[in-house]
DNA sequence: TGTCGTTATGTTAATATAAGCATATTGGTG
DNA sequence: CACCAATATGCTTATATTAACATAACGACA
């Protein structure tokens, strides 16, 4: 049989609630926030336009009916984004899930 | 905090090797024509078009260089399905991963 | 006051995935 | 031989998701 060696599993966590979720993409996209400063660094980090980053945010805010992100417009830097205690909450929930699963049975995390 | 109450972890899991992936949605749609002999009744059951079924199969075999099902066409009863041997091993893998998980961690899975 | 980097959003284009429609073929059976 | 239920496939339509484009506003600072 061609095909039928060497497979390997798969596996993806996420957290939900009502239809909204919180998974790999947007943990790596807040991660990456916190550590920047900045929606836009993050973004370009992650090879992805602000628009689709800020939107990203956006959807999960109102899904979650939560605030993510505090942020601020002008100034010397431009701007900048922090996270907030609601999103990192989330964030280490999330952390402890996939470490978890991922840890347990020795599988690697797929996104998409 | 609105939204962070009672959220629940999701979970999906699948067999995958260079691109070709076994999941949920491909177990069941199998499960199903191993039951009933007839990829039109397992559709039917699923509330998906014979068309779409067959195509999912086609698709897979495609991917995996492997065929998944015997089928004869014409006859009394106008035709039939069975599964090929390599069909029940990717079934049966499938079926220990995705138990194991769940049993595991006690997490219901979500198809899709 | 003009520049710069960042947030903020609407709009449109491009893809990808799924659904649906139509039609041909097969081969026991009455 | 006509009929029936199931397989086999091409083609078109819808829908959903993502990517890209285009601006506007803001505020510290030189």
């Amino acid at each position: 049989m061609p095909g039928l060696t060497g497979f390997k599993p798969g596996c993806k966590v996420w957290l939900e609630k009502e239809g909204a979720v919180f998974g790999e993409g947007l943990y790596d996209l807040l991660s990456r926030i916190e550590r920047t400063g900045s929606i836009a660094a993050a973004a370009s980090e992650m090879g992805m336009s602000y628009r689709a980053a800020w939107g990203k945010i956006k959807v999960a805010e109102k899904r979650w009916r939560v605030k993510l992100v505090f942020t601020r417009v002008g100034g010397d830097a431009g701007g900048g984004t922090s996270l907030t205690g609601e999103a990192k909450m989330l964030m280490e929930r999330f952390r402890d899930l996939r470490d978890g699963v991922g840890g347990l049975l020795g599988l690697q995390q797929t996104d998409s």
